[in-house]
DNA sequence: CGCCTAATTGAACCCGGTCAACCTTAGTGG
DNA sequence: CCACTAAGGTTGACCGGGTTCAATTAGGCG
C-alpha cells in the first residue's frame, strides 16, 4: 500500500537509521513547553507515539499554531539548519521523541545519505502541509477548515495505524483548534456543532468520528495530492468498513 | 554579512553546480503557466532573474497563490519527491531557469551530497516562508499583510542585490497580491493607499519605496528569524543610506 | 464540595467581501 | 493625431462571516 512508500515525515526505518546517527529517546509530559523560538537548537526530533505543535506568538499576543505534530513526525530540521528555532514547540499528549543531531557543515553527514533524504522529504512534506494550512486559512471558510482538519488528522492517523473504522482519538481543545485554524474557540464551537448537525462527523468527548469522508473532501478540497493514493485507498478502504458500521460506533 | 552565508533557496554555488548536475538553461514568456499542478515532474528549477508564483485553484474557483519565486530562488522539489507537481506555477515577468534532474531514488545522487544539502536548505527555507504566509493569512489584518509582503520581498531582493536605496520593482498587480494575501484587489488597493498615507511605503508604478522598515517590522511581526541575521544587517544599512535621502527618491 | 479548565450559547459589532461604477494607462489602428 | 479597446487601478455603498464580550453550563480533580 501506499502509506508504506517513503511517506511523509516518517524516516524510511526508524530505529537502525537512529542507532547509526547516535539518536537519544525523550520522554515528555503533556501540556509542557519543549522548545522555544528563537532558542538554540542542534538536533531534529522523531515524534513517537504523542501530539505536539508548533506555534508563534505575535506582537499582539494573539498565538497561531503552525502544525500539528503528530505521531511518526519530524520537526525541528528548521531549527538546526537556521540555527534556531523559529517556531516554539509544545506537547498536547505526553510523548517520546528520538533527538537527532546533525551538522549540516559537518562532513559526517555527507557519508549519511539516507538521513538527508529523510530529512529532505520530512521537509517536503512539510511544506506541502503548511501549503495547505495556508489555503485554509486565505481561503477557506471556517467550515472548510474544520473539514480540512479533521481529514487531515485521520488521514495521517490512518496511515500510521491509529484509527479504528472511521474514528480516531483527537486530543485537541477546540482553543488549539482554533489557534491552528485562525478562528476564534466561539467559532470553532458553532462550526463543529454544525458539521455534527450536518452528519458529516460525530464527536463524542475527544473521539472524532470521519461520518462522511467523501462530502468533507469535495467541500474542503481534500485532495491532498500529497497524500493522494493514500487518500484513495484509505477512503476504499472506509467505503468497505462502513456498510457494516465499524465496532468502534460507540 | 549574513547573506553570503548558506541563504536560503540560494544554491551555494550555482554555476558549477549545475554543470556537475547537468543542468539546462530555460526562458521563459511573462505571463505564461510553466506547470500545472498533478503534472509528472523530473526536474526542480532555479529561478535566475525573473518573477513567478505558485498557485492552486480550488473548486469554488479562487486561486491562492502559495508563494511567489523571486530571482535567486529554487522550486519544484516538492513536485520531484511526490512525482507530480503539488501547485502550478506561471510566470509574472520573462525569465531565465536552470532546470536540474534528479532523483531521489537514484544512488547518483548519493554522492552528491552539495546537491542534496542545497534541496534541503531551499525545502527548509520554503518553509518558513510558508509557516509565515500562514501567519499572514490566518492572523494579520490585511494592513499588517502587506506590510509583511512588502518588507519579504524587500529583503528578498535586497539580498540578491536588486534593491536601491529603500526601493525595488515589483512588477506585481494588485490582483495578483490579493491572491497571495487572501484579500480582494479591492481591499488590496485600499490598504496600500492606508500604507501609502501614513508614509509606511511609497508607491509609485511599478516602484515600492520602504519608507519605515522599522515601523512595519513591528506592526507586521517581521522579524523572519528565518532571515534574522540578514534583516538586522539590511535595517542598519537601510537607516545609513536613509539619512540622506538615496538618490532613488522618486 | 469547591476550583479550574473547557465547552456552549447569545447579542452587538466590524473587517473585509461583494457588486458596481468610473478612471487611468498603454497599446492599436485608422 | 485621435478614436477605440482592454487591463489594471480607484472609489462608494451595502452586506455577512467571524470576532468580541459576556454569561452559563459541563467535566476533571484536589
Amino acid at each position: 500500500m501506499a502509506w508504506n512508500a517513503p511517506f511523509p515525515g516518517r524516516l524510511p526505518s526508524g530505529p537502525a537509521l537512529e542507532r547509526s546517527v547516535g539518536a537519544k529517546t525523550i520522554r515528555l509530559c503533556k501540556n509542557k513547553d519543549f522548545l522555544l523560538a528563537g532558542q538554540f537548537c542542534r538536533c531534529a526530533y522523531i515524534n513517537h507515539d504523542g501530539w505536539l505543535f508548533r506555534y508563534k506568538i505575535l506582537h499582539n499576543g494573539s498565538r497561531q499554531i503552525v502544525d500539528f505534530v503528530l505521531p511518526g513526525q519530524i520537526f525541528g530540521i528548521q531549527a538546526v539548519l537556521f540555527r534556531r528555532a523559529l517556531y516554539s514547540v509544545a506537547t498536547i499528549t505526553e510523548t517520546s521523541l528520538s533527538a537527532v543531531a546533525f551538522d549540516l557543515l559537518d562532513d559526517g553527514l555527507d557519508r549519511n545519505p539516507r538521513l538527508l533524504k529523510a530529512l529532505l522529504w520530512s521537509a517536503a512534506c512539510e511544506g506541502a502541509m503548511l501549503g495547505e494550512h495556508l489555503i485554509d486559512a486565505a481561503r477557506r471558510t471556517a467550515y472548510e477548515r474544520l473539514s480540512h482538519l479533521l481529514l487531515e488528522l485521520f488521514v495521517w492517523l490512518r496511515a500510521v495505524g491509529l484509527t479504528e473504522g472511521g474514528s480516531f482519538h483527537m486530543p485537541l481543545t477546540q482553543e488549539l483548534i482554533g489557534d491552528a485554524l485562525g478562528l476564534t474557540t466561539v467559532h470553532v464551537n458553532r462550526t463543529l456543532r454544525a458539521l455534527r448537525e450536518d452528519k458529516l462527523v460525530g464527536i463524542e468527548g475527544k473521539v472524532v468520528t470521519i461520518r462522511d469522508f467523501e462530502a468533507l473532501a469535495l467541500l474542503s478540497d481534500f485532495e491532498n495530492s500529497y497524500l493522494g493514493d493514500a487518500v484513495r485507498a484509505i477512503r476504499d478502504e472506509l467505503m468497505a468498513s462502513d456498510d457494516g458500521e465499524p465496532s468502534a460506533g460507540s
